[in-house]
DNA sequence: TTTAAATATTCTTATATGTTTATATTCTTT
DNA sequence: AAAGAATATAAACATATAAGAATATTTAAA
């Protein structure tokens, strides 16, 4: 079952706010860490979890990485969750 | 976080199939256990955390207890999980 | 080529979760 | 009141997950 893994993924609040916070915009890891106030090996763990479960993508820059939403529905499913609550 | 906790009783097999098992008519428990193949106590636990996330209601008929969901907008972000895969 | 910045990996610990087995509860019927 | 059916609870165990701390890797720039 694939979609289990997106729940689990989803299942999270500090992955939620990780996808909060590349809502709009693609953005450098660097400034998701402060974002989510968590640290960094926390934050790369996390979007670890969002990548295997295809998530996100991500894209390097130098020795940055952005991180982009890879399909914009996800949007859909939490926002309709959080209208069901 | 409440949508989380929604995410989490989305978040495993078991429970995607007790909630297919309801989608279209309210059921009773005893035959909810057959459908998943698991064991009763286990479904029991299961059914436990879809009650907690506010997925499912339960009324009791006799020594029977009938289970529905008490928002089928659950099976749009279901739907739309699976879609997204 | 050394240094600094950004990110990943590993290890450890604490907690949560899923499952099974055994037992308890509740309701209905006799 | 006793017995049986449906369901819940508890205890025990194994595994998964989240988080922190320490260290490693990679890339760019000096």
């Amino acid at each position: 079952m694939g979609e289990v893994d997106i729940f689990k993924a989803l299942a999270d609040p500090t992955r939620l706010k990780i996808l909060e916070c590349i809502r709009n915009e693609e953005k450098c890891i660097c400034e998701i860490i402060p974002y989510t106030g968590k640290s960094q090996p926390n934050v790369s763990q996390h979007l670890k979890v969002l990548n295997h479960a295809g998530i996100i993508n991500e894209r390097k820059d130098g020795t940055r990485i952005m991180v982009k939403v890879s399909n914009k529905d996800i949007f859909k499913v939490i926002d309709k969750v959080k209208r069901i609550k």
